[in-house]
DNA sequence: AACTCGCCGATCGTACATTATTTGTCAACA
DNA sequence: TGTTGACAAATAATGTACGATCGGCGAGTT
């Protein structure tokens, strides 16, 4: 396995030539989402190509890719421009998913087994136990525990647009540290959504994923301010 | 000029035969869309270069930018495969829509002047006078109706959203005739979505809309049964 | 029958050619 | 003198061609 996200601000070193293919995609993508390029700057296909140590074409496919999924903007003859991942950029997409997620969590309330939810609590101790300790178990962990819930839904569409929004909003708020304020609010919430899917009350799950998600994106959101600065 | 649109076995639409301007982007995309190629069908670079009368490069980055958009699955070193555009894809999105839309239409309620209910409503004259007389002219006027609602709004990733979704479902849609009985519903809630703006019915526009889209996704899905026999 | 080797086909990466756009220079003119 | 226009050179995107590499598949050997 020789996928090492080797970073590279600004300049690179081509000190690793082999290998690579797929994933100047990862590159370019994670460069778009954590800022490392600046908004609205233009990707020129020559420099990228000498920076990351390949020819043109894979560049220029990543490329393509990436206007498919909406993170550059390209004009034809023109070439491309990174599309600004800013404040209103998460906003847009937590407003987004605060529509697809309850309507997600409601079909799981209707769907759910008496397994489903000792599995879901399994996790949320599981979860409590770490105690935001490790950020990469604990966002693995989370991960595990929405995709319980929306995983086996009907809508792969729907599931698929979560889950690329919830990379996006992981790859920005990836560092950045969990006020206890916002650690107290996840495990209110997760309690929260297990207690209505017991219950089976489909609306208070709903409205409870509805906070999570707001307050998840309330959180990122302040973070770039903090670190704008 | 070099640009000799070497077209093509079955597969393509004679009707525009010659069109330069119309890139491979676009065709592939139509072909995948109205189903002219068949689901999960392998898409060899090799082969649509010779079909299209480019080389290879265009198309491999039209596959690219369509892997972005969720039109083809691709596996390293394997190459391309088609996703599968039938009554499920088509619900899946409007469900999606059904999410969506309204929650625009909610913003533009609170939103609209004097002179945008007289715009719609403008609009709206003329699609009755039209009565579905002419497909394209229909389809443009009814564009212009809902872009005047959405185009606006803040959150242009959900505007996006909404635009892609669209142009999919008409692709989908284009060259069926639309029953009577839609004929009706359409116009009646078009005119009943005017009316709550005009009244400043949030959650009726809402409803409105909704029913609208769901109106449309179940019409769309029973012309495709019908087609598939 | 299973495993290996080598061929075929297709993708992936590199290099080059072409075309479009931007930039820079200079001269004509008010 | 400052502005504008055209034209030339640079810059970068788009298109073409080809060799390298990988995966599948069947023949042949043990």
């Amino acid at each position: 396995m020789s996928r090492i996200s080797k970073l590279s601000d600004a300049i690179t070193d081509p000190s690793r030539s082999e290998d690579v293919g797929a994933s100047v995609y990862e590159q370019l993508r994670d460069d778009i989402i954590s800022g490392r390029v600046k908004a609205n700057e233009r990707l020129k296909v020559a420099e990228l190509a000498g920076r990351l140590g390949t020819s043109t074409n894979p560049i220029r496919e990543a490329l393509q890719q990436l206007r498919g999924e909406g993170f550059v903007v390209m004009t034809p003859n023109r070439g491309a421009r990174v599309r600004p991942i800013d404040e209103d950029f998460v906003r847009d997409i937590c407003e987004i998913e605060m529509l697809i997620e309850p309507a997600l969590t409601r079909w799981f309330v209707g769907f759910a087994t008496q397994a489903d939810v000792e599995e879901l609590e399994r996790i949320q101790d599981e979860i409590e136990a770490l105690n935001f300790g490790d950020e990469m178990k604990h966002s693995n962990l989370d991960l595990r525990f929405h995709q319980l819930m929306y995983d086996r839904h009907y809508n792969r569409h729907a599931v698929e647009l979560w889950v690329r929004h919830r990379h996006i909003l992981w790859a920005i708020s990836r560092g950045f540290p969990t006020s206890l304020s916002r650690q107290a609010n996840v495990l209110g919430e997760h309690r929260e959504l297990i207690a209505c899917v017991k219950a089976q009350d489909a609306q208070g799950a709903a409205d409870a994923i509805g906070r999570h998600v707001e307050g998840s994106g309330r959180h990122i959101i302040e973070r770039m301010r903090l670190l704008k600065r």
